[in-house]
DNA sequence: GTTGTATTGAACCGTACGGTTAAGTACCAG
DNA sequence: CTGGTACTTAACCGTACGGTTCAATACAAC
C-alpha cells in the first residue's frame, strides 16, 4: 500500500517550468501582449475573449503566480501590470542554445529584420 | 444529448503553445540540454533520470512534435538530434517584451528597429 | 530460428488544466 | 441601507499530462 497522496512528479514546479507553462496558452500570451501596451483592469483585459470572467481570473492567477503580472487595487478595480522581467530566466535559458541555431544559419539578422517589419504592421490591430 | 466529444479549448494548439508547453517540463529541458552537447540514443538520454523508458519515450514524442528534436534510425537505435531553430519563434515572441525590461521606452516599434540594426552589426562582427 | 537489446504501444491511474455556472466579497453611489 | 459594478471563490466537468507496468515491435548476433 502506498501512502501516495503526494503529487508525484510536478510537485516541485521550478520557476522555469511555471513560467513556460504560463506562456503555453494563447489566451495568456494575448493578455500579456495587451498588458505590454498599457495597464488594464480585469474587465478590459477580458473583453476581447469569448470566455467567462472567472476563466480570465484564473488565467491572471497563473500569470501572477509566474511573476509575469502584478496587481494592485483601485476602488473596485484590480489593475494588472506586466512584469516583463519575469521572462528573463526563460529568455536566458533559451539563450543557451543560441549558438546551435546561429552556427547552422548565418541569417539571424535577416530573420530579425523580416520579423520586425511584420511586427510593425501588426502593431495596432485587434 | 451533447455531441461535445470535441476538445473545447485547446484543440487548435498553435505552434507557440506547443513549443512553450514542451519546454514547461524540467525533464524535457534537461534532455534538450543533453542533446545540445551531442546526439544521443533514447537509452543514453534516459540514463540520468529516474523514470521508466516509456516515460522518456513520451517526453521525446512531445519534443519531436514541437519540432525541437528530430530522430533517425541506426540499427535498433533511434538517435535524437536537437533542432534549436524550433526555439526561434519562442525567443522572438519573448523578444517583443525586451524593451519592458531593458528600458522604459514607450514605443515598441522604435525599440525593435533599433535592436534590429544592432543585431545586424553584431552578427557580422562576431 | 532463437536470443538479446533498444524502443514503442496499450491500458491504466491520479492530478492538473481550462472551461463552465452560481454564489460570495469588496467597493462606490445614491 | 440599498443597489450596482468589478471581480473572486467554490463546485463541478471533461480532457490532457506525467507516470507506471506489461506486452509488442524492430533489428543484430548467434
Amino acid at each position: 500500500m502506498k501512502a501516495l497522496t503526494v503529487p508525484p512528479h510536478r510537485q516541485g514546479a521550478d520557476h522555469l517550468s511555471v513560467t513556460f507553462a504560463a506562456l503555453a496558452d494563447p489566451t495568456r500570451r494575448a493578455m500579456l501582449a495587451q498588458l505590454a501596451l498599457r495597464d488594464m483592469s480585469v474587465g478590459e483585459l477580458a473583453e476581447p475573449f469569448d470566455i467567462s470572467l472567472p476563466a480570465v481570473s484564473k488565467h491572471l492567477k497563473v500569470l501572477e503566480h509566474a511573476g509575469l503580472v502584478r496587481r494592485s487595487r483601485k476602488a473596485q478595480y484590480r489593475p494588472c501590470r506586466i512584469d516583463a522581467e519575469a521572462m528573463k530566466p526563460a529568455v536566458e535559458w533559451l539563450g543557451q542554445f543560441a549558438l546551435l541555431w546561429e552556427a547552422r544559419f548565418d541569417r539571424l539578422e535577416d530573420y530579425l529584420a523580416e520579423l520586425t517589419a511584420k511586427e510593425k504592421k501588426r502593431g495596432r490591430r485587434k
